[in-house]
DNA sequence: TAATCCAAATATATCGATTATTTGAAACAG
DNA sequence: CTGTTTCAAATAATCGATATATTTGGATTA
């Protein structure tokens, strides 16, 4: 385990955005990405100076973040970054697999013309050569590519489904950006969206889910062959 | 819509559980019995005093809350209860079915002995005239209801989806216990519950998903008929 | 070596004050 | 009369200082 210096990212207020929501959002962003590792011991003293923020919109972000499993709370104890291991990445993805297996289907059943041209929009932009700078590695992509995985979701029909896929998502995405060594497999992730894409666009379901599935399931070896989760 | 005198529980710290996780709970708890109703607007100068809290614990409880859904959170406006509504119980209802769909099932697959009598065992409570006492409406009842639909979902092998399945048995629920309507069912439901665990102790998955599912519907569509929703 | 004890660190909670935003009523204009 | 503007009270959000409780890690002791 390596001590990493910790994020100094001053907390701004944007729009009309709370303070609490904003380094809410400034946190979950550094846990996804990796800024905070797993098992990182979240000492309120320390976030306070890091974030420029008081106590209690930091616990509340806090709070929040825990009731959705970014971050762990132990009574009295305080938070920590929530561990990673390859049992629970396995968790992760077969329970992803599950929700997706049925948000897909059903948004290939309910899926409208806005449906399948947000798709289309989100392949064509991870396709673009802007978004591959710096090896796939700058937030713009990691955006576009969040974009396209809620994209085939989102005629599902359920804000709830959605919800909760949104969140195996953010925890898929922390696992990814564990390693850098996901990132060789860039350009074949490419040709995956668009397989996804064409499956869908022709209301094949099936291998639209296999595809998606193999997708997750390969990116996840990857990540445990990696050694990163040991 | 009646605006009913709130509730005035006092709170303590059990244990070493925090004071924030406790209020957390009671109101939770408040929001599910329906002491609390849906869009009630939850001021934080009057939970304080209603719970006897500072403004920190009610907060963390409050955004806690907000993250799995039982309340609404605008910013800068505060919390109030999350609202009902038929079309979000129907949405509710469909994704329960989802998701239990899929619980149900693994857990039929890798369910051990152990699973096998955690069910006989919460299907035997239900039964005990203890239970039924004042037309079904104690909490024991309520804690041994929810007992019996974990149970059944318990041997999915995903703590997730368990999670996840835990936050919608809590919303439906909160629909319950909108009319005591529902409660003419008790009988009906009791017998419904014995079919399902005897589906699943034969290990047939279509039966018990099945029993399982007609199982919800009936009790939504008397909440919808019942009017409370409108 | 293992158990106990203690002090520093940290988390949790209270209170009062301050700022920012929303709300709702009153005043106003078309 | 209707719609907009204005403004003051109510409420939410935040901070900082303080107080209490719990955990932690090391020193002491058995």
């Amino acid at each position: 385990m390596t001590l990493k210096a910790p994020p100094k990212s001053t907390q701004e207020k944007v729009g009309n955005e709370t303070l609490a929501s904003s380094v809410y959002s400034t946190l979950k962003g550094d846990i996804i990405t990796g800024k905070l590792k797993p098992g990182h011991k979240l000492r309120l003293q320390v976030l306070k100076e890091d974030y420029n923020v008081g106590n209690s919109p930091l616990r509340e972000a806090l709070n929040r973040l825990s009731a959705n499993g970014m971050v762990m709370r132990e009574e009295n104890k305080g938070f920590k970054v929530s561990t990673a291991s390859v049992e629970e990445l396995q968790e992760l993805v077969r329970t992803r697999c599950w929700l997706e297996d049925i948000a897909l289907r059903e948004s290939i059943k309910n899926g409208d013309d806005e449906y399948d041209e947000r798709i289309v929009l989100a392949v064509h932009r991870l396709s673009r050569p802007s978004a591959k700078e710096n090896n796939y590695s700058t937030p713009e992509h990691q955006e576009l590519h969040r974009e396209f995985h809620q994209s085939i979701l989102a005629a599902c029909n359920s804000s709830i489904l959605l919800r909760y896929c949104s969140q195996i998502q953010d925890q898929s995405f922390r696992y990814r950006n564990l390693t850098e060594v996901v990132r060789y497999r860039a350009d074949h992730e490419e040709q995956e969206h668009q397989a996804i894409r064409d499956a869908i666009l022709e209301r094949d379901a099936d291998k639209a889910t296999s595809l998606l599935f193999s997708h997750y399931q390969i990116t996840a070896d990857i990540l445990i062959e990696s050694g990163v989760l040991s």
